[in-house]
RNA sequence: UCCCGAAUAGCUCAGUCGGUUAGAGCAUCUGACUGUUAAUCAGAGGGUCGCUGGUUCGAGCCCAGCUUCGGGAGCCA
């Protein structure tokens, strides 16, 4: 029986056994208490263990980080700090752990802890962080298939390089330093596995597109990777990311969903992992007490999420942000280190004077200067802005990039043209604009991205279980 | 990739102006203790001061380079 089940039963001396792994051991002369957690809650289970009752070989072999299961009586607990406890009749010990186990009870640094990523699991913090994280992948499965979705799983080895998301990495059967090499003296990648260039996907919203031009609705989530040498609290090379394709969606149908996406899926976490959030929540409220007090939070955690879901976004044009941004007392002091004007693309310090200082909510901004976005999004009447959509959240910045798609063929292919692309390698894109087109929308969210917000944790590396970053691949 | 900072015991960190044998808390080990909550109390063991070179009578401390890590920026999700 899981821990989280055992802590839900009535203490009535029934027989019962638990396993996991020692926490703590607290030893007195006639009486041992030991700590034990199973992954299944934060909370552990109190085991008591008469000293005359278990071989002293044994109990020796109880330490921190041992692997145990106890048989023995379930009852209510003598002392303070739980309600019921297993009396021990019996203890297997499933794996010893010796004395350089290297996670102690007491607090240790994030940054050890990411040293130490295969035993990372077993600390209170990433044991909440990672059950709060699969909740949100459930929930955005529920929310999705509640909504008529169907979940579509594009390519993550690609030959598409036209999407300009990012640097790619290679993808290729050939021997370092034994690629074969054509007249020219350029690789040739005719005689590689795929008998052309591949990489792996920097985003599947191009396949997804095909899928939306029939399916109506889908979204895809997988793993996404960029080459990129990104060295912040905020990038990873391998991420997960989330990418809605809707037919017949304009961009307000578009900003639409991804409200109330993003409300669903944190209302979900907050209604089932109570206790996770509570212990990330007392978390962040210890990290803070270091911080003056000009850089604490306003709320505390869940009260943050709370605001977030039962608040509306804030909506504005690019234009209009950038009218905010140049009239604010930031611009008019000088203190920006990047000077704002229409047609900037936005820098992190404007987007977080707006989100943090100037709405102190969730930012939709929409309607962004052509020449700073996507060629495939669909161009406004103006014949300067596009019809994006970038979701802005205090803290970590853009969480989500979406758009309206150019369905006009030639629209599309003037795009194409102006900014460079070989529309051969598009082939089977543009054909979507050319049988059947239909208006239709779609955005991305970073899945680590909306971890960190919900969990509260700084750095993006501690909220997927092994994180792919330059310099580092680790396990 | 750029800017800033850091690297001292298993972990977290202190180490004054460059000067004798580099310290503390926690962890570990030994002992004490009849119900503990990261138990408590007493004692013990534990160091290539990131690496390489330089300055100096003398370097954990100063200088240069390198490595790794962290924070910020850019790129973005």
């Amino acid at each position: 029986m899981q821990i989280k089940e055992i802590l839900q039963l009535k203490p009535e001396n029934q027989t019962i056994t638990a396993k996991g792994w020692v926490r703590t051991k607290r030893g007195q002369a006639n009486i041992a208490f030991v700590n034990i957690n199973d992954g299944s809650t934060i909370k552990n289970i109190q085991a008591v263990v008469d000293v005359n009752n278990i071989d002293e070989e044994t109990l020796k072999k109880v330490t921190t980080g041992a692997c145990i299961g106890v048989t023995g009586a379930l009852t209510p607990s003598a002392g303070a700090g739980q309600d019921s406890e297993i009396v021990v009749e019996s203890l297997i010990i499933y794996g010893v752990a010796d004395e350089t186990y290297p996670i102690q009870p007491k607090k240790h640094s994030l940054e050890f802890l990411r040293e130490k990523a295969h035993l990372r699991f077993r600390t209170n913090t990433f044991g909440a962080v990672f059950r709060v994280r699969h909740a949100l992948a459930f929930a955005v499965h529920k929310f999705y298939n509640e909504q008529g979705f169907f979940y579509l799983n594009t390519p993550i080895i690609t030959a598409s390089d036209a999407e300009g998301a990012g640097e790619m990495f290679r993808v290729s059967t050939f021997e370092a330093n034994k690629a074969p090499k054509d007249e020219n003296g350029n690789v040739d990648f005719t005689q590689d596995f795929f008998g052309r260039e591949t990489s792996l996907t920097v985003s599947g919203q191009l396949e997804g597109e095909l899928g939306a031009m029939a399916l109506s609705k889908i979204y895809t989530f997988g793993p996404t990777f960029r080459a990129e040498n990104s060295n912040t609290t905020r990038h990873l090379a391998e991420f997960w990311m989330i990418e809605p394709e809707m037919a017949f969606f304009e961009l307000e149908d578009n900003m639409k969903l991804a409200e109330d996406f993003v409300k669903y899926v944190i209302g979900y976490a907050l209604e089932n992992c109570k206790d996770d959030l509570e212990f990330l929540q007392n978390r962040l409220l210890d990290e803070e007490k270091s911080k003056p007090q000009n850089e604490r939070s306003e709320l505390s955690l869940i009260d943050k999420l709370n605001f977030v879901i039962n608040n509306d976004f804030e909506k504005l044009t690019y234009t209009e942000a950038v009218d905010i941004l140049i009239k604010s007392k930031p611009a008019q002091k000088k203190q920006f280190q990047y000077e704002v004007s229409w047609g900037i693309d936005l820098q992190s310090e404007h987007e977080r004077y707006l989100v943090e200082k100037h709405f102190k909510k969730p930012v939709i901004l929409i309607n962004y200067p052509k020449a700073i976005k996507a060629f495939y999004m669909k161009q406004n009447e103006d014949g300067k802005t596009v019809r994006a959509m970038d979701v802005l959240f205090p803290g970590i910045g853009e969480i989500i990039g979406g758009s309206q798609r150019e369905d006009n063929y030639d629209k599309l292919m003037d795009r194409i043209h102006e900014v460079g692309i070989d529309p051969e390698n598009l082939w089977w894109y543009l054909e979507t604009r050319k049988f059947g087109s239909a208006p239709h929308s779609g955005f991305g969210l970073g899945f680590e991205r909306l971890v960190q917000f919900v969990t509260g944790m700084g750095n993006i590396r501690d909220v997927i279980p092994f994180p792919r970053t330059p310099k580092n691949a680790e396990f």
